[in-house]
RNA sequence: GCCCGGAUGGUGGAAUGGUAGACACGAAGGACUUAAAAUCCUUUGACUUUACGGUUGUGGGGGUUCAAGUCCCCCUCCGGGUACCA
């Protein structure tokens, strides 16, 4: 009989659908495994090879723990905000629903046409009211909680009210937007609307002036991790920097447990390393500089700290308020022009334009240390948004203070021994110190670091400032509060109103969800409001409600929670549900998420384990980046001005043009010439110069993308050869990890191994040419060999290896001619992670009545793999180690004698041979002497 | 600039410090076939030899080791992340 993937493929299908085989619910008598996908955005253009490339690695890795015997929950879902299906409703006045709505219906096609072992019925969508209620209420839980320093953790707000009333701000240690002192008198005597805006600033989800990325081509404000130099990530328009009043999430309360959190985390040193980086911890100081002939004093942040006998400047950043009170009448013009040019760039032009530029405000600082007076400048390269955007310069020891000195003629004093500071910046933290002018002079008490190295002189000098009250140690995090604002249309709305006030205020829950209102336009206003300013009656009782959504990573967020529960209307997810799926055990996605969803999706737990709303303090256990699969582009080389196409190896006899040819009318890299006249019009008469009679295309890796024509659908490949072939090529095409272009030349390699398996049942014939005889030795050895490889590369992730194993063993028992019932029926259960199908097909002709999902993961017999004259690795006393060959009789006996792999070997060991060695097969001993 | 990765045949890629190139593609030759497709068999890093075999070989240069693709140092090139973060 044939191997007709379409009937088995559909067939089985069916199957699993009909008996709702993969369907879980909690069972405490087994263990549970949460294997993830990070969930899609259905764009329009539908799944390509790309996207179930983690799909089907998270699916092996979740079948395989299903046949060891564990409760697998194994989701999917979409998330579905989202700017195209947006951006798309204003083109074309479709509603972003109706649009969401068809991806969502093609990418389950596409999904469902690969097997995967998804449980449906807990599919969740961010845009479906019953799902982002949940959404909105964390949302509330935010605003009604404030983060306490001490405790290290979220707190109840009117904790935090009822200090107030009784001590005022004594004792409060709260992250906060801006440090803030005051009694209970004065607390007690605020207004109402004073009350709350004081509140504001110690909310965890709160409405704040900040800084903002602006980008008025998408007419909305951008989180960090949305803007990549300057520009939109989402379409790639300049984004501007625009002080805003936007409702944050007080994520950098949360930067040290973020941190801390990352050692306990099984995912890759490198994505780690991303995230802390992106978090960005600093430890250093902070200074206060007095003004001279003034009362104003102002504080800077360095981590160097043992310059500041260096420092022959200050900067403040243009945006620093500071700015305004220390520029003086003389040098006003001049700053105030500084300032209007620095703001109108875009952040592009700033990062384009790197010259050195400034203004000197007319003050001058004292340097607490020294009472020297130095000049206050300002410059665009100190950052408003970092510190507190004043720095003390230090040009002998920092480059861009350096190239900011050398620019405007200003004094280099260099403080370490030996170094040169004539051409560049000495920047190195090592060294030892000097010209610490209080030994100079002899000041009773000074600070002198003479003599130390640069890290023993950062320390002293910040016990000193400590002990002297001139400053304070301080930890700064680059980690800055995510803006949770978005003027769009296709999002979670806020379940905010307006009091008379002015002031926010939270809808009641039993408000919840307060559902996406229709609007017939999806652009902003004529007022400037945003789309949903058209939404008819958008109030709760006569107040206003927040027109801004949330952005896309609100929904995604705690998505992985609410498949625990999907339909819970009482909770984002029970305390049983919870209790017992925990937390996610695999995760696999890509990188690009690194520093936006895996770090929100940490901090919305984290503050969700503080409310005890969950059980676990991280979301992801282990997480596995997939590598991004590349387009391979053809190229057909047509000779100029003509209509003559030249096979590659030949082209360069003649003057040709590269021409993008779509891949999918070549195959092997030989063109399909018919194919490619009808391709295209234009090439309706083409001609070819063949070599060897056929057309071979030249090639390159490119991004996937249309205009490229070299996008590969899957359901291409699964019409073509079968959902098992793909599945299996997919991940023999080389490390899951490792990025690779996506390439079908090797795709007959795997096709063919189905079809040889196949032949191992039917050999060739209609029926099943199954026995039941007893294996034999080699039989049985092949098949452990299997198991082991097999078990060992699903734990490490090493998918094309074991499929390389599966190839070697159907070859080795296809050689045997084996057709023995033991053997195969094991191993069709090691092959159904990878090919389910198929798998699914021969284990209900070996007569099994069940579901091979519920078969059980084969037993390794290491007495199996014992075999006389192999090779074995052996330690000699723990060190070094070599190869010897085992005598005929085995296992676990001790031998006399041994064979020396190398001949070098067999010289070092002459005179350290040793008297009995005990071996055991693959395991590596010692050898006692 | 800084932080990670990586470099192995014509190609994708294997190798707990222990016979480098598993497995697969491609290519060449052969079997079956009127022919093609499919299938099966053989060869396939390079150089050298009629042959047995020999030499060489994991980006380059050093080192550690009985033994290095693998560990250490330096260099070259490529990919990714990030950036006036004080």
């Amino acid at each position: 009989m044939e191997y007709n993937f379409k009937s088995i493929e559909e067939k089985w299908r069916a199957y699993w659908v009909e008996n709702a085989v993969y369907k879980v619910k909690e069972d405490e008598t087994k263990p549970k495994y949460y294997v993830l996908d990070m969930f899609p955005y259905p764009s329009g253009a539908g799944l390509h090879v790309g996207h179930p490339l983690g799909y089907i690695a998270s699916d092996i890795y979740s079948r395989y723990k299903r046949l060891q015997g564990f409760n697998v929950l194994h989701p999917m879902g979409y998330d579905a905000y989202g700017l195209p299906a947006e951006q798309y409703a204003i083109q074309t006045g479709q509603h972003p629903d109706v649009t969401t709505k068809k991806n969502i219906a093609r990418y389950r096609e596409q999904l469902d046409k690969i097997g995967f072992c998804y449980d449906w019925s807990r599919e969740v969508r961010t845009c479906e009211p019953n799902y982002y209620k949940w959404t909105q209420w964390a949302f509330i839980q935010m605003f009604n909680s404030y983060y306490d320093n001490t405790l290290q953790k979220a707190m109840p707000i009117a904790t935090l009210i009822e200090t107030f009333k009784t001590q005022g701000t004594e004792g409060v240690n709260a992250a906060c937007s801006e440090e803030l002192a005051f009694t209970a008198s004065e607390w007690a005597a605020k207004s109402e609307k004073e009350q709350q805006e004081t509140l504001l600033n110690y909310r965890i989800a709160y409405l704040g002036d900040s800084m903002v990325n602006w980008c008025p081509k998408l007419g909305t404000v951008l989180a960090n991790d949305e803007v990549s130099e300057g520009l939109s990530v989402r379409g790639g328009y300049p984004v501007e920097q625009k002080v805003m009043r936007q409702w944050c999430l007080r994520v950098s309360a949360y930067a040290q447990r973020l941190l801390d959190g990352l050692d306990t985390l099984d995912w890759s040193d490198s994505l780690k390393e991303t995230q802390k980086n992106w978090i960005g911890r600093s430890e250093g100081a902070e200074m206060q500089f007095s003004v001279k002939d003034s009362d104003i004093d102002f504080t800077i942040f360095t981590t160097r700290a043992d310059t500041v006998f260096g420092v022959t400047f200050m900067v403040l950043a243009p945006e620093s308020e500071l700015v305004d009170q220390l520029t003086t009448p003389a040098q006003r013009a001049d700053v105030d022009a500084y300032v209007l040019h620095t703001k109108k760039r875009t952040e592009r032009e700033r990062i384009a334009d790197r010259s050195v530029s400034g203004v000197f405000s007319g003050s001058y600082a004292i340097n607490p240390l020294t009472k020297e007076a130095i000049p206050v400048w300002i410059s665009d390269y100190v950052l408003a948004g970092y510190g507190t955007g004043a720095i003390m310069a230090v040009p002998a020891h920092d480059g861009r203070d350096y190239a900011f000195a050398k620019h405007f003629d200003l004094e280099i004093r260099p403080l370490i021994e030996g170094c040169d500071v004539s051409e560049e910046s000495f920047d190195a933290k090592e060294g030892i110190m000097t010209n610490s002018p209080c030994a100079a002079h002899a000041i009773e008490g000074g600070l002198v670091l003479n003599g130390l190295t640069i890290k023993e002189a950062i320390a002293k000098t910040k016990t000193y400032i400590k002990e002297t009250g001139l400053g304070r140690v301080k930890i700064n995090f680059r980690l800055r509060d995510a803006i949770f604002s978005r003027q769009r249309y296709w999002g979670e709305p806020f379940p905010v109103y307006y009091d008379a006030n002015g002031m926010p205020q939270m809808l009641p829950e039993n408000k919840l969800p307060l559902e996406l209102p229709e609007v017939d336009n999806f652009l902003p206003t004529e007022a400037g409001d945003p789309p949903l300013g058209h939404a008819k009656d958008w109030k709760y009782m006569d107040y206003k409600l927040e027109m801004c959504t949330m952005p896309g990573f609100a929904g995604s967020s705690a998505y992985y929670l609410r498949y625990m529960d999907p339909t819970n209307t009482e909770a984002l997810v029970s305390t049983k549900a919870n209790n017992y799926w925990r937390n996610v055990d695999l995760y696999i996605g890509g990188t690009e998420h690194a520093t936006g969803h895996l770090v929100y999706s940490r901090f919305w737990n984290k503050f969700l384990f503080d409310i005890e709303a969950v059980c676990e303090n991280e979301p992801f256990k282990k997480l596995v980046n997939q590598g991004m699969i590349q387009g391979r582009s053809n190229f057909v080389y047509r000779i100029k001005d003509t209509n003559t196409f030249v096979s590659l190896n030949l082209k360069d006899q003649y003057d040709v043009t590269p021409i993008h040819v779509d891949v999918n009318i070549v195959s092997n890299d030989q063109l399909d010439t018919e194919a490619f006249c009808n391709w295209n019009p234009e090439y309706n008469s083409a001609e070819f110069i063949l070599e060897d009679g056929k057309y071979i295309c030249g090639w390159a890796v490119e991004k996937m993308s249309k205009s490229m024509y070299n996008v590969v659908n899957p359901d291409v490949i699964v019409e073509k050869f079968g959902a098992d072939t793909l599945r299996l090529y997919e991940m023999f095409l080389g490390p899951l990890e490792q990025s690779k272009p996506w390439d079908t030349n090797g795709i007959d390699g795997v096709h063919r191994f189905i079809k040889k398996l196949w032949n191992l049942f039917y050999a060739n014939t209609d029926t099943l040419q199954v026995t039941d005889a007893e294996p034999t030795k080699e039989e049985l050895k092949s098949l452990h060999k299997l198991i082991k490889k097999v078990s060992f590369d699903i734990e490490h992730f090493s998918f094309n290896t074991s499929i390389s194993a599966f190839m070697i063993c159907v070859n080795e028992l296809a050689s045997l001619k084996c057709n023995k019932r033991a053997i195969l029926s094991e191993l069709i259960v090691l092959l159904t992670p990878f090919a389910p199908h198929i798998a699914e097909e021969l284990w209900h002709e070996l007569g099994n009545t069940n579901t091979v999902c519920d078969a059980a993961w084969p037993t390794l017999n290491e007495t199996f793999l014992i075999e006389a004259n192999a090779v074995y690795t052996i330690s000699f006393n723990g060190k070094a180690r070599f190869t010897i060959e085992l005598p005929a009789d085995m296992p676990s006996k001790e031998v006399e004698s041994i064979a020396l792999g190398h001949e070098t070997t067999a010289k070092w060991m002459e005179d350290k041979t040793p008297k009995k060695i005990i071996v055991v097969p693959k395991k590596i001993v010692n050898i006692v002497l």
